[in-house]
RNA sequence: GGGCGUGUGGCCUAGUUAGGACAUGGCGGCAGCCUCCUAAGCUGCAAAUCACGGGUUCAAAUCCCGUCACGCCCGCCA
């Protein structure tokens, strides 16, 4: 409702600038603690008409007129140089009227068009790590949060099959068996080490590996059943992993399709005839705007190069969606100016990125080659044991199943809110410790108030209360703790719209953390069960309509909405 | 050397795209609140030269210039 809200104030603004005689182009509109909306137009005004500001505000003011009905305005005033707007009580009414169905509204089905999100992608010789999860969860939150703004959403994992360090994983295979008692992709990530370290040790194993990345290439059929099975089995566990954190991708596009199937010769050809190609004796380098460096497209020996099949992959989406989105660690940055422009010289829609900083250890940087890193798996082991403990503490009453169940959604939950949480380009030192922490106002906060209403709204029901009544007179909901989850339930579809145009899935989690403090005050200061008849109702309506939104943000983080905890 | 990013109370962090009303929260610290719907909650207190130096402006955490610190990138790797 806030943005209905929102676009009104901008056209009651408007029409008052227009018969007061200001000219400006934006209405400058802005949340405050002051109002529910606050222009602060006057101050640019005031050069151009060097007039006070405050005057020309109330000079506005005087202007403005609230529509008689049909309306979410209450009023507007002026103090000092802001024009200060206040919401009415039909805005109250509509707020919770909207939300009796829950809260999918009728532009939540892919009528936004299709947007392909590429994120994760980590390459197949070990499990994922710390890094890889900032970035599969800022994805995957942008997942969620787009198909509600209304996007047809296609998530692909990009599979990099064709690099080296697959070469030595499956060079490596042929050698040393994999543990078959352990999970798969840690099974593999063992023998890519091993392997590696052989070959550092004795460069003449070089050639054995490269020699399979020319038969793979050329598709040697002995040598790409070998592939296969090594790259399957890694991407197995990877998506075990990923499932366990409420993750999957719709897509796993293997680098090696766009070599095989063509692809990357159609580029490199269309490439060709643009004229920004040179040759450096039978390599192939493409001239970049901007980039001193000439992009490097096919090697001498006339194999290819990442970036070429990244392109043919690029040109491929961009011909089946209408919006591609990119999640990139900063290390990538260099090569998404590089696609950028290339795709510009093919004429083709580039992708938007959302590039994030790096995840590093207290130790250093992370490497899967060299050992270092801290895997997912083990981290949702420790923080679901963590979180068990908690729920011991708190809960014993309940079954052994049903602890479990609780550990796992707020582990997991904590864990996402926590990755979610910092804007992606902060560095993250990744402290284990502090992950651990189920953090007093992470997702554990927000889901403890989301069990809260679902209490309340249970233990209604057991004393016979009857069902939510959602015709019951808003109007005696007065209390300010009351307005104020009202006004923050309202903006749900405001912060959704935010983070889907800037791409900024944090706006999600702070918007998840102020409505639940917003619940929690309410929840404090207005006894609803003990509350007379009258007032009983609607604010039965108050929870229940609080308890659709805090599930509904939980979901959009990725995390259950667990109903007690 | 060049490019990109970051620098906000002891620690972490929002706000920087579009300059404006007392800089957002958390952790930790101190002091309180369970005869009342789950205390994973709530209230209060202490704690900030918004890295540093200039500049623009009526107004700067936000814009401009410079400096410093940290991270990443600058492969016929992926």
């Amino acid at each position: 409702m806030f943005r209905e809200f929102k676009k009104e104030v901008e056209q009651v603004l408007k029409e008052a600038l227009e018969k007061a005689s200001y000219e400006s182009k934006r209405p400058e509109l802005e949340e405050s603690e002051h109002a529910d909306i606050s222009s602060r137009v006057a101050f640019l005004l005031a050069q151009a008409y060097k007039k006070s500001p405050a005057i020309i505000a109330a000079d506005i003011v005087n202007h403005i007129q609230i529509p008689a009905e049909n309306t979410l305005i209450s009023d507007a005033a002026a103090v000092g140089p802001y024009i200060n707007f206040r919401v009415n009580d039909s805005y109250f009414h509509k707020t919770l009227q909207q939300l009796k169905e829950g809260t999918e509204t009728e532009t939540t089905r892919g009528e936004k068009g299709k947007v392909i999100i590429e994120h994760t992608s980590a390459n197949p010789d070990g499990p994922l790590h710390i890094g890889h999860l900032r970035n599969a969860i800022i994805g995957d939150v942008l997942v969620r949060v787009l198909k509600r703004a209304g996007y047809d959403v296609e998530t692909h994992y990009y599979v990099n099959d064709m690099g080296r360090q697959i070469a030595v994983v499956v060079w490596g295979a042929e050698r040393i068996a994999f543990d078959e008692t352990k999970k798969a992709d840690h099974a593999v990530a063992d023998v890519y080490i091993a392997a590696n370290r052989m070959v550092e040790e004795n460069s003449d194993l070089l050639k054995d590996v490269g020699e399979l990345m020319r038969k793979y290439e050329a598709g040697d059929a002995a040598v790409v059943k070998k592939y296969e099975t090594v790259v399957n089995k890694c991407l197995s566990g990877i998506q075990a992993s990923l499932q366990r954190l409420n993750i999957r991708h719709d897509l796993f596009v293997w680098e090696s399709e766009f070599v095989r199937g063509g692809a990357v010769k159609e580029v490199i050809e269309a490439l060709k005839q643009s004229g920004n190609i040179k040759f450096d004796g039978s390599a192939i380098l493409l001239k970049l705007e901007g980039i001193e460096k000439a992009l490097v497209i096919q090697r001498t020996d006339g194999t290819s190069l990442y970036t070429a099949r990244d392109l043919a992959y690029h040109r491929w989406k961009s011909s089946t969606s209408d919006r591609i989105i990119d999640v990139f660690g900063k290390d990538h940055e260099l090569v998404s100016q590089q696609l950028t422009k290339a795709l510009e010289i093919l004429r083709v829609k580039a992708p938007e990125f959302v590039i994030f900083e790096f995840v590093s250890l207290p130790t250093g940087s992370l490497s899967t080659r060299a050992g270092r890193y801290i895997s997912v798996d083990e981290l949702i082991e420790k923080i679901e044991e963590r979180a068990y403990k908690e729920v011991e503490k708190r809960r014993e009453d309940l079954d052994e199943v049903k602890k479990r169940e609780i550990a796992r959604e707020v582990g997991i939950g904590a864990l996402r809110y926590d990755m979610v949480k910092v804007s992606p380009d902060k560095h993250i030192t990744f402290d284990f410790e502090d992950a651990l922490d189920i953090e007093k106002k992470g997702a554990p906060f927000i889901q403890y108030s989301h069990a809260r209403a679902c209490s309340i709204l249970r233990t209604a029901e057991a004393r016979g209360f009857g069902v939510t009544d959602y015709d019951a007179p808003v109007s005696l909901l007065t209390e300010r703790s009351e307005k104020e989850l009202i006004k923050k339930l309202s903006k749900l579809e405001y912060v959704v719209e935010e983070a889907t145009t800037a791409l900024k899935p944090h706006l999600l989690a702070k918007y998840a953390r102020e409505l639940a403090e917003s619940f929690n005050l309410f929840y404090k200061y207005c006894p609803v069960l003990n509350a007379e008849d009258e007032l009983r109702k609607p604010r039965l309506v108050l929870v229940d309509a609080a308890k659709t939104v805090l599930s509904d943000v939980l979901h959009l983080l990725g995390a259950e909405a667990p109903e007690e905890m």
